[in-house]
DNA sequence: TCTGGGGTCCTAGGACCC
DNA sequence: TCTGGGGTCCTAGGACCC
């Protein structure tokens, strides 16, 4: 029965963009990274028209389609109407699992409607979803103008196909008995846990579409792709999905990363940006209420080779010196001749406090610090300040002189496309761009009217940072 | 002017223990 | 003392997802 809802957002970022900024609408706006190595995070469906797609090289975006707005994402804005969202699916039903901040499953016989969905008429339960999903995506369309596609099916995967049929601004049902005919003609990506490598293992043994992999059979699949994935992927080729909708799973590992403008050559500033990344890496696990066992380090040479390098503790922790001292460590032995591209820490094997842990941790530390008396102790606020409206990640980007040297940053501040500004007399606005000294913005609002806009001097005083408008008054 | 950042899951080999 | 098998933990890498 289809009971299992999966909502999308259409073009999520861009579409927030759109919505904020009303002379975009209507037109290709990318968002993504600015910076030489940035990639597409959305476009706009006008962008799409280009051949401009998630993941797509920024640079290579902009000679697709050079005349679209390019911006930056502004992700405290994403996560405020996301939680909007959400919470308009968790009135459908308590069990919600949020996929990233545009996408969610709902059981919907875990909710409210459920007794009306637990008949055996298929016609009445398939009605009954279906008006549930149009209220929903009206719901959605009136709490943040924004639109969404949804799919009902009677697993996670047929519904999340549905909803991707669906787009934009649709609703799919895939009623009972349809889902081998509707399946079997997809081409094998279609199917979740297909990607690339498995997609050209799959040709070339002859299998392109859902039906030829559904005709293989279970023990060919298994032969070709081992135990879990073959078995896995022939369940879903026949349509057979029993995954359970499951709510707020915990994290298993809490990770940072920064690629950089310019590889970097100098071991000394390697260790810098380790200490960086430590620290970062800390401040999310400690905000989590979390501790770790594993320090992982990843590092990714001029060449795009990728190595990762990890050390586990006896006991869990979350001191910003002892994953300090062990990243560095880790780092010692990798060698980055030709530069290094991105590093990155992350913390894994998570626990969450606890006396005994506490106890073990102090343990633990001793231990460490007996083994290695030179590691400073205390290590202090990261310096960084939480800068600016989003306190996400951004973090101006890589490249960019850092918290660690703190008197190379310049005066006058680095406007960044798409921010949010606000100008002392003309009011709020957002910058167009800007260079050369100057920035430019146009002053216009969520809801009204295309705005003017005007350029000033970078550092002009009557123009400041300001927080994100809401879309809906 | 190629290729972000944050995750998850699986596999394989070696160490170690029973 | 020798041999074998199984289970668990750890490391590293790869594929995939949004």
């Amino acid at each position: 029965m289809p009971t299992i809802l999966h909502l999308d957002m259409d073009a999520f970022y861009a579409s927030v963009e759109q919505a904020a900024k009303p002379s975009l609408r209507g037109k290709p706006v990318i968002v993504g990274g600015i910076g030489p190595r940035g990639v597409v995070a959305t476009a706009s469906y006008e962008a799409r028209r280009f051949g401009v797609h998630s993941a797509m090289a920024m640079a290579h975006a902009r000679r697709l389609c050079p005349h679209a707005a390019y911006l930056v994402p502004r992700f405290a804005v994403y996560r405020d109407i996301s939680e909007t969202v959400m919470g308009l699916l968790r009135e459908l039903s308590p069990l919600v699992e949020p996929l990233s901040l545009d996408e969610a499953f709902v059981d919907l016989e875990a909710g409210p409607h459920g007794s009306l969905l637990r008949t055996e008429d298929s016609e009445a339960v398939t009605e009954t979803a279906r008006a549930i999903a149009q209220d929903l995506r009206g719901d959605i369309k009136a709490a943040t103008s924004l639109t969404g596609s949804v799919g009902l099916a009677g697993s996670k995967m047929l519904a999340k196909i549905a909803s991707e049929e669906a787009k934009p601004d649709g609703l799919m049902v895939i009623a009972p008995g349809t889902e081998r005919e509707l399946l079997g003609p997809m081409p094998v990506r279609t199917l979740p846990g297909v990607g690339p490598a498995t997609a050209e293992h799959l040709r070339r043994a002859g299998m392109t579409s859902v039906a030829d992999v559904a005709a293989a059979g279970e023990a060919e699949l298994v032969r070709l792709l081992g135990k879990a994935h073959g078995a896995g992927l022939h369940a879903m080729a026949v349509g057979h999905d029993d995954r359970p909708v499951v709510a707020e799973r915990e994290a298993k590992s809490v990770s940072v990363e920064d690629t950089f403008e310019v590889d970097l050559a100098d071991r000394g500033r390697v260790r810098e940006e380790i200490d960086r990344l430590s620290e970062r890496c800390v401040r999310r696990l400690r905000e989590a209420g979390r501790s770790g066992r594993t320090v992982v380090i990843k590092v990714r040479r001029y060449d795009f080779s990728t190595l990762t390098r990890s050390d586990t503790l006896r006991a869990p922790t979350d001191d910003p010196a002892v994953v300090r001292e062990i990243a560095q460590r880790l780092m010692e032995q990798v060698d980055t001749t030709g530069g290094v591209r991105l590093l990155g820490v992350g913390v894994s094997g998570l626990a969450d406090f606890t006396q005994e842990d506490l106890f073990a941790q102090a343990a633990a530390d001793a231990a460490l610090e007996a083994a290695a008396p030179q590691a400073a102790a205390g290590a202090g606020e990261a310096g960084g300040s939480e800068q600016g409206t989003d306190g996400h990640g951004g973090e101006a980007g890589p490249g960019e002189p850092g918290p660690g040297q703190s008197e190379a940053v310049p005066v006058s501040r680095r406007w960044l496309p798409g921010q949010d500004v606000r100008h002392a007399s003309l009011g709020p606005g957002w910058v167009q761009g800007s260079g050369l000294g100057r920035v430019t913005v146009r002053f216009e609002v969520p809801g009204a009217a295309p705005g003017r806009v005007r350029t000033f001097a970078a550092d002009d005083p009557e123009l400041e940072p300001a927080p994100p408008l809401p879309l809906v008054g």
